[in-house]
DNA sequence: GCTCGGTGCGCC
DNA sequence: AAATGGCGCACCGAGC
């Protein structure tokens, strides 16, 4: 059974099922009716943005088992059929579905993710035209659509994983990731000094900025200029191109030690300090705001709150409550194990059974032969090779080690390998890749194409031109790896929010990495529940016949900080 | 006083 | 000389 809910512009909000339709709902007993509908016939909701509309029933304490995000699959489709800079606004599908031209109403998919469907003039539907009616004609072609594309189970399996994982996004957002402040505070304290107003520093900053100064000469540096530093250096005999930390790192001066040091806490002050503390976690729970479809491979983007960098220094901070713990769990080399599985090569398939996958590329790779750094007096060792030519596989690296490396991979593993350079040429041709589900790159710019395209007389244009096609090709070398990925984890997510047992539940995700908070006694459980469910994301993502293994590390702890 | 590109960091 | 992908955020400083 289908449900179709959404807000009218002015009359409040309408539910659309087989029974009927309800018109004019206050919020409250808009609630209570889909409370209501979901426990008696659990149908699928379709609903013009999750985002928009979802947290308000979160809030009421409805949970939703599922959902299909009109939106979502708009976008979705958009960039599949090559279109993703027109707007994924329900005003627009409509049009589009009317043979209209769609209006200009706003960023477009993958942009500025300001509310497009209900912004605070509402959707913008032609008079007489509701909410609901839109959304059914939107559905009915987007199914069309659907059926258009190459793989219309694989894009139904997309849309409905996208859509899940849009449920999953504002309950993680409502449950808030546990926070221990006052050890935060403590940590602050430590490190920083008593805490100061706004836009000041702190004494440790203070006293560093003049240790600084006092090594370079006695004239005041600023810290946190770079121009500053390099200037200073350059009085004292030091030349470098910027001020950076793998820079300075190597170099023998007494100014060195404090700048490294104000570095590090500086950063701790601006983007993890009191402030953010006052912004980002209430009552105990930090609750970034997470925006699903919000970069162009599939990951989820944050708004606010740094979600995407909880630095390893404050992890100790994520504790779960008394009589709780927290399940960390992430896809143990997902990336790889992606590839493998996309490009079917049954060599790599081999290496991917095994739990720690580079050490056992690293057999594959180096046993029987002797290879020699390039670099004498390099001591990293083989299984840290081994990740250096998958990485550079993945990304498109070429320097120092990776040339060399990865030419030894591509022979061992042609197969792997020539999935990623296919996709890599496509891309600096200009073409689109797409994920195993479906998920498209977008077109690269006018202007790439502008300078990739043209005829070149001169050689420093050509040089350009070269650079700027290569630095497309890795996107797209790395899109199919990172957008597939993407599918999977979405995959997972969908299928683990319908299995975690009350009262445990999802606080944390983070591109392969899930955290569920749950009562201690749960905690076996959900770990075998996460492992399962990632088994299964697969075999619906790659196929039954998939041989490679992706193992899920899950660990059962009291703080994050434990986990790795 | 503002915007905006560059810089630098840290996460996956 | 650096030349591997994705992201968010704070800060600086040039330019308006």
């Amino acid at each position: 059974m289908q449900v179709i809910t959404g807000r009218e512009e002015e009359s409040g909000y309408t539910i659309e099922g087989p029974s009927g339709t309800l018109r004019g709902l206050s919020r409250a007993d808009w609630a209570d009716e889909v409370r209501r509908l979901e426990a008696a016939e659990s149908p699928r909701w379709v609903l013009p943005s999750a985002e928009e509309i979802y947290p308000a029933l979160v809030k009421a304490g409805v949970r939703l088992g599922r959902c299909y995000d009109l939106s979502l699959a708009e976008g979705l489709l958009l960039a599949y059929e090559g279109r993703e800079g027109e707007s994924r606004s329900l005003r627009a599908a409509w049009a589009r579905a009317n043979g209209e031209e769609p209006p200009d109403d706003g960023p477009a998919f993958g942009e500025d993710a300001q509310p497009t469907l209900f912004s605070p003039r509402g959707p913008g539907l032609p008079p007489g035209i509701t909410v609901v009616a839109a959304a059914r004609r939107v559905l009915e072609e987007q199914e069309k659509r659907v059926a258009a594309t190459e793989n219309p189970a694989r894009m139904r399996l997309l849309l409905a994983a996208e859509s899940a994982s849009a449920l999953a996004a504002a309950e993680i957002s409502a449950a808030g990731l546990p926070w221990r402040a006052d050890r935060h505070l403590q940590l602050l304290e430590a490190r920083l000094g008593p805490r100061v107003p706004a836009g000041q520093r702190p004494k440790a900053l203070v006293d560093l900025a003049a240790k600084i100064s006092a090594a370079l000469g006695g004239r005041p540096v600023n810290p946190d200029s770079s121009a500053s530093v390099v200037r200073a250096l350059a009085r004292e005999g030091i030349e470098i191109p910027a001020a950076r930390k793998y820079l300075l790192q190597d170099i023998d001066h007494p100014a060195v030690a404090p700048l490294l040091e104000y570095k590090e806490l500086s950063r701790l002050h601006s983007a993890n300090g009191w402030a953010w503390l006052d912004e980002w976690v209430t009552d105990g729970r930090f609750r970034p705001h997470y925006v699903v479809g919000g970069v162009v491979s599939g990951r989820w983007a944050t708004r606010g709150g740094g979600a995407l960098q909880i630095p390893r220094a404050l992890r100790s901070c994520a504790s779960a409550d008394p009589g709780w713990k927290l399940i960390v769990a992430d896809g143990a080399q997902l990336e790889p194990r992606v590839l493998t599985a996309l490009s079917g090569d049954r060599r790599l398939a081999e290496v991917a059974a095994a739990t720690d996958l580079y050490a056992r590329l690293a057999e594959a790779l180096f046993s029987g032969t002797r290879y020699v750094p390039l670099r004498p007096g390099d001591t990293r060792d083989d299984r840290s090779r081994a990740k250096i030519a998958m990485l550079s596989a993945m990304y498109g690296g070429t320097s120092g080690e990776a040339g060399p490396l990865l030419a030894l991979l591509r022979q061992r593993f042609p197969d792997a390998v020539s999935y990623v350079e296919h996709a890599a040429a496509a891309g600096e041709r200009g073409e689109r890749v797409r994920s195993r589900l479906g998920r498209t790159s977008p077109a690269p710019s006018a202007a790439w194409r502008a300078l990739t395209g043209g005829l070149t007389e001169d050689e420093a244009t050509e040089t350009r031109a070269r650079r700027a096609s290569r630095s497309w090709g890795r996107f797209t070398r790395n899109f199919v790896v990172q957008a597939s990925a993407a599918d999977l984890t979405a995959v997972l997510l969908a299928t683990l929010r319908g299995r975690l047992p009350d009262p445990a539940h999802l606080v944390f995700f983070l591109h392969d990495e899930v955290i569920v908070h749950a009562p201690a006694e749960l905690a076996d459980e959900v770990a075998d529940i996460v492992e399962t469910a990632i088994q299964e994301a697969a075999r619906l993502v790659f196929g039954e016949a998939c041989p490679v293994r992706f193992p899920m590390d899950a660990k059962s702890v009291d703080n994050y900080a434990e986990a790795k």
